[in-house]
DNA sequence: AAAATAGTGTTGTTTTTACAACAAAATGAG
DNA sequence: CTCATTTTGTTGTAAAAACAACACTATTTT
């Protein structure tokens, strides 16, 4: 099967060999699309049934206003997934966008078909139900760390925060960011050029040193 | 049994009787403390094994930093759970504190038992799973609300968006919140007189009104 | 009912951030 | 390599928020 080598490392697929694959691909009335850089995979208010899966590529995950300001919620990549929510069933519709950062490929699975298959003769069912809970309970963690960072007043603590999460998560003082500093900006829903200045402030401190989208947290206070 | 009235008419134990109930407690070790106000049930990097159910009173998952600044993350009431990304077996400790409200009684369940009752003979385990990924989800609804708050740059916006979010789960543009100003500010993450101050230019403007804990949104803009 | 406590609104000052506009540097495409 | 585009840093100004201090009200407690 064409994508078995991508689906089998994948949290939600694993444990799982190519012919438990393909059964779930067509319990899961799955379907692939590929998506061009800053193309729209999921449109806010959209009221789609479907789970999307990335397998190539990554994507931001945007809550964009009226004014049309962006902020970034979250990045997702290989293996992750989007629109767990309408597990539920109770979903009328998106809140949030999912945007291409660069070349996609992205699997999407119907949601009803995902959470019901209990019922269903699904030999693998225990086995995905288990990797679904596992992925929501990450998801849940990455929120409530993001709600961590963003309860912070200043800009300042918004980026010790952020970098303090990135330093133990890498377990490592040194570590890369996925965002560049306009995207970091959007992530942290601060001003880019207050930022900007900050973490210069922060650097000629001596608190933190970076270059590109590496950095490394001196002082951890 | 003593509890199950309780119990009941809790989402995770729904559907189950009596006898069902005192199964799976039993198989989740479950054990019951009351908590007097302010009283903290779990504390910020405790390595608990247990989830917690609260069955009466409410409590308040809170953010403390090193400054003693409090932000409220989320507010648990009746039936709600704290501590479900425990389930995920990674978790070394918990994150955030979690504060009775007022008079609480909560009861413990062994989240590793709650996590692989599936391979377990127990009757229900299917239907406790089902549940749980429900609550999961809403959990996971909740946080994603609540960063679409955060995201907001203002005090103003924040209140806005909280007020929309709330007329909407409400289906009314009369509401109340569980928050009294000062909570609202911490749960906003904004300064209380500040916020006071924009709270009640809201008013003279017309857009929204407001009596102790009740709110009426007038124009959603 | 009185006293203590908690909650709310107000003000002025200081600090921080947003915003806008620009310049320089880096990156990417042809 | 060159040109266009994106990214980053800088500055000054205006706006907003934080902070602190206080007065008043409401709510509990004794």
């Amino acid at each position: 099967m064409e994508y078995f080598s991508l689906l089998k490392s994948t949290k939600i697929f694993s444990d799982a060999n190519e012919f438990e694959c393909q059964a779930m691909m067509f319990c899961f009335k799955t379907r692939f699309k590929s998506f061009d850089k800053n193309e729209k995979i999921i449109t806010e208010g959209d009221s789609v049934s479907d789970v999307c899966l990335i397998l190539k590529g990554s994507a931001n995950i945007l809550n964009e206003d009226d004014l049309g300001n962006i902020s970034i919620i979250s990045r997702v990549g290989f293996g992750e997934v989007f629109g767990l929510e309408e597990l539920n069933n109770k979903m009328e519709c998106f809140k949030n966008n999912l945007v291409a950062k660069e070349k996609c490929l992205v699997m999407f699975m119907n949601a009803h078909r995902l959470m019901n298959m209990c019922e269903n003769k699904c030999k693998r069912h225990e086995l995905i139900i288990k990797n679904l809970m596992s992925m929501l309970l990450d998801n849940n963690k990455i929120l409530l760390e993001k709600l961590n960072i963003l309860s912070k007043k200043s800009t300042r603590e918004k980026l010790l925060a952020y970098f303090k999460l990135c330093a133990e998560k890498n377990d490592n003082t040194y570590f890369e960011i996925p965002f560049n500093k306009t995207e970091l900006a959007n992530y942290l829903s601060v001003d880019r050029s207050a930022m900007s200045t900050e973490l210069n402030k922060l650097k000629s401190e001596g608190i933190i040193d970076f270059d590109k989208k590496q950095y490394h947290l001196k002082k951890s206070q």
